[in-house]
DNA sequence: ATAATAAACGTAAAATTTACATTCATCTTT
DNA sequence: AAAGATGAATGTAAATTTTACGTTTATTAT
């Protein structure tokens, strides 16, 4: 039974708790949010974030981690609480207060097989349908917050792959802060951070002359938190 | 029926959604909580949030509205949504998500009867005792917020009086960032960001020479926030 | 009149951010 | 094999912002 199956199962009486997951990826120099096609009334056929009822036994975040995890395969990635959405009659059929969770991922990762069969879509950001419900605003707050979260947090990095160029984080940086930014300034500014080890590699996919990879610090990273130190990315 | 006494009629099969205020207050250069004795079972006598049950046809935030006006007898405060508990066995007796919501208020304005007769009591910061259930953790989590949101979004106001000096001020900055601002600099920063309107009063309450009051300007912020001004305030 | 006290103000040095142009490594074409 | 094309990599000077720090001012109490 699907999670969109299971919504109509439902007592008019009874609170529920809901989690959707605001699903970011990023490829191609575009940020892009995974949505899904309803297969159910009410609202069959529009867009949709993917979610599912928060079960008695279980902890909201777990819920969100399962939901995620049956969609896409994917365990041990970045997510976080965005809030709770609670107005009495954002849900027409009954009562549902959803908490909304970001999650970032590494595109190249998920599961096609798994994420198809479920009716789902990448879309650009900028390309975005209306979504069912306040699912539309969820995505907008989303977006908000990872900007705002993208300045102190090292958190560009749950979106590229292990190995990545310079070049290919700062278009990330681009994409989420909707704008160019200079190469030979950011570079210079993420180098002083020291939250990059260089790899003897290069990628050779965007240019003749190839680009180094590089790898995320997680250590030096955690050592630099715990120092009190305060992070400004690009 | 106090709140308190109403989180006792409670079936064990349902999944319910509560409400809890971490209200904050501004006094003598401390910041400051205002917290509820609990008065029934299970916890008696604990330290505890005010809260209340989310009404089946009542927004979330209107029910943090709600207790927040019974409580303090205050309306228009600011008021945010921090972020939901959802540990599915955050509460021993019950399965309740709790939607936490910070509040900043003038602690000049609130109704003194009202508080007492909800046993509360304003406890410094540092010297809060130990909360019932999650509430030590949603107060750390309202204070890493706070401590964030103050520098880029001008909240501080809403803890202080409508007229206020530039002393007062820094010491309300001083007490959120747990640190020591250097005054020339705070002023001079201050001053360029263009948020303040300076009156014909002074308050003499501090000094014998007495501190020139200000008022916030509210207008001129907002057109500055649609002209997409970033703040950084001290 | 004098002492005491917090308020108000300015400036120079240091650090950070911004703006901007050239060389480099490699592959493709001829 | 030489020339051309392309994105990667690097440095520097000017402008702005932040930091550090000392003196004067208005007022009340003595």
């Amino acid at each position: 039974m699907t999670p969109a199956l299971k919504d109509l199962y439902v007592q008019k009486d009874k609170m529920y708790v809901a989690t959707d997951c605001i699903i970011f990826g990023f490829d191609a120099g575009k940020l892009k949010l995974l949505v899904f096609k309803r297969r159910v009334e009410p609202f069959l056929g529009t867009w949709s974030l993917i979610g599912s009822f928060v079960r008695m036994e279980e902890d909201v975040s777990v819920a969100a981690k399962r939901v995620l995890t049956e969609i896409t395969g994917l365990d041990n990635v970045f997510m976080e609480q965005l809030k709770a959405y609670g107005l009495a009659d954002r849900d027409p059929g009954y009562r549902c207060v959803s908490i909304a969770q970001f999650a970032l991922i590494r595109i190249d990762d998920y599961d096609k097989e798994l994420t198809e069969k479920h009716g789902a879509h990448w879309f650009e950001l900028e390309e975005l349908p209306e979504l069912v419900l306040d699912h539309s605003q969820m995505v907008e707050d989303a977006m908000a917050r990872l900007k705002r979260k993208a300045r102190y947090q090292p958190i560009g990095f749950e979106l590229l792959p292990e190995k990545f160029t310079i070049p290919q984080l700062q278009s990330l940086y681009e994409a989420i802060y909707q704008k160019k930014l200079d190469d030979r300034n950011f570079r210079k500014k993420l180098m002083t951070l020291g939250l990059l080890i260089k790899l003897n590699e290069k990628d050779k996919s965007s240019s003749r002359r190839g680009a180094f990879l590089y790898k995320f610090d997680y250590d030096n990273y955690q050592k630099l938190v715990k120092s009190g130190y305060n992070f400004e990315i690009a």
